[in-house]
DNA sequence: TTTTGAGTTGTTCGA
DNA sequence: GTCGAACAACTCAAA
């Protein structure tokens, strides 16, 4: 009696080698049915913005390809999703699904509604490790809890058993009798407009393909000097491999192995701390998917409660500011450009950026968040969520409220040539470095020969740091007293230059 | 249960 | 220009 039919349902895993749903889709025997359904509603209030959508596009026809070069190919439908897997288990006969574990709230617990109805029809459903290096059950405090700091949670991750050997791409997927009928990914209407897409295609090759591409070139080139130079947004020295990670066109496992098997010959204590760097990066993402499982409201709400009542200001004009660019704190508007062009921004740059939105404007991270999903090709749900409230002050770690960067100094110290401002904010592309990151106390012929007016060609400051971070300390104190701040005043904007 | 040491990424001020 | 101290108190994790 021959096997029936496995469904392998794609979602953030839009790889081969390394998949451990496709692994045991293929363990079963039978033919494989690659599948993806496109059901965004089921992930509000957090659906693929815009620039997810861009990225998803192209990887699912780099998924296809590489499924056709394999006797097989992708099948996409609409949802809702357990109509639609339920649907192709009828037209294909398919007994089981097997699926990758997502940490995201809206998901798993639709996840776990599909699963349960499939189950009901008789499918067995093998739900997978999802894009982790350990599963969120395995890392634990000794009293059994999640861990709320991360190093103790790095250190309890280095402690676990290593992540096992990534299985390699089947060769060949055996292929059903008759194919079910598919949509073509175009017909999902995923792409943006032309001009956005062009600045997003300059930049990016997404697939599994365009991942190992980047992932030996990574290894090789930035490992080494990643240290130095990661702090750098003027500087090549990141691997940008987060949207591969996000969309799982590479798994985690597959970067720990490469970038240990590179420390490891090297040799050298340099390379070692080097990967070691590196891997903790890796150890920080795992840390967000962790948080996030463990504390599914952190997505919406601080996950320090004292946080909740926050005076946050109401201002749409400096959140218009902030959004395009042009607050007048070229280190600012110089990410937020980068942002909008690349669909990416520097780790740094971003530091700068949200600190800028949260301390200087006093708008609430959720704001930042929402841009930031919206905008970024990497926007993941558990990145984007401890990364802003760890700016905010109001996440996992417990950051000195008297953490507020100074976007003048940090540009001076990160940016110490302008380049990145230069490259980013054309209005200050001739202000010599000196004043690149302050043009608004360069002297009148310094700014007359870079062309710049103030006010007119490029924006004066939206508001004054040394006030504005006055106004976040009162802020925070009063957050700490437990009372709100007198009268309405601290929610009100700190006067201008 | 209590205690103890520590906590990604900073800024400012004054000596 | 460089350097160290101050900037709160709290929470976490382990002993």
């Amino acid at each position: 009696m021959s096997v029936p039919p496995t469904l392998v349902w794609f979602r953030l895993d839009l790889r081969l080698g390394d998949n451990p749903a496709v692994a045991a889709a293929v363990a079963r025997g039978g033919p494989v049915v690659p599948v993806f359904v496109w059901a965004p509603e089921e992930e509000a209030p957090w659906e693929p913005g815009a620039a997810s959508r861009w990225w998803l596009h192209h990887s699912l026809e780099a998924l296809d390809a590489a499924l056709r070069r394999r006797g097989s190919r992708l099948v996409i439908r609409r949802g809702p999703t357990e109509a639609g897997l339920g649907r192709l288990v009828e037209e294909t006969g398919a007994r089981a699904v097997t699926v990758a574990e997502r940490v995201e709230p809206a998901v798993a617990a639709r996840d776990g509604r599909v699963s349960a109805a499939l189950r009901r029809r008789g499918v067995e459903v093998e739900r997978t490790a999802g894009n982790l290096l350990f599963a969120p059950d395995a890392i634990r405090t000794r009293s059994g809890g999640p861990f709320r700091v991360f190093t103790p949670f790095w250190k309890a991750c280095q402690a676990a058993p290593a992540p096992s050997e990534a299985p390699e791409a089947p060769r060949r997927l055996r292929a059903p009798e008759s194919w079910p009928d598919s949509l073509r990914v175009r017909d999902l209407g995923l792409l943006p407009a032309a001009d956005r897409a062009a600045g997003l295609r300059a930049d990016w090759t997404p697939g599994e393909g365009g991942a190992a591409a980047l992932l030996g070139r990574c290894v090789s080139e930035i490992v080494c000097a990643y240290a130095d130079r990661r702090d750098r947004p003027d500087l090549e020295g990141t691997s940008r491999l987060s949207p591969h990670l996000h969309f799982g066109e590479v798994g985690p496992r597959q970067v720990w192995t490469a970038v240990e098997a590179h420390a490891a010959l090297g040799g050298d204590r340099g390379a070692r701390a080097a990967a070691a760097a590196f891997l903790r990066q890796l150890g920080w993402r795992e840390f967000a998917h962790h948080l996030l499982a463990h504390f599914p409201h952190t997505a919406e709400r601080p996950l320090r409660e004292v946080y909740e009542s926050f005076p946050w200001a109401r201002d749409r004009g400096a959140l218009a500011a902030w959004v395009r660019g042009r607050t007048g704190y070229p280190a600012v508007d110089a990410a937020m450009r980068e942002l909008w062009t690349r669909g990416w921004m520097h780790n740094r740059a971003r530091m700068i950026a949200a600190s800028f939105l949260v301390k200087d404007l006093l708008l609430t991270w959720l704001e930042g968040a929402r841009w930031f999903w919206d905008t970024l090709v990497d926007a993941d749900l558990a990145n984007n969520t401890l990364g802003w409230q760890w700016a905010a002050g109001c996440g996992a770690d417990a950051a000195p409220y008297f953490r507020i960067f100074n976007p003048v100094l940090q540009g001076a110290r990160f940016d110490p040539r302008a380049a990145y401002v230069h490259r980013w904010v054309p209005e200050v592309a001739r202000v010599p470095a000196e004043w690149a990151h302050r043009p608004w106390e360069a002297p009148g012929p310094v700014l007359e020969s870079a062309g710049v007016r103030l006010g007119k060609t490029y924006p004066r400051p939206v508001v004054d740091h040394a006030a504005a971070r006055e106004r976040a300390l009162a802020a925070l104190a009063s957050l700490e007293r437990g009372s709100a701040p007198r009268g309405r005043r601290a929610a009100g904007r700190p006067r201008e230059r």
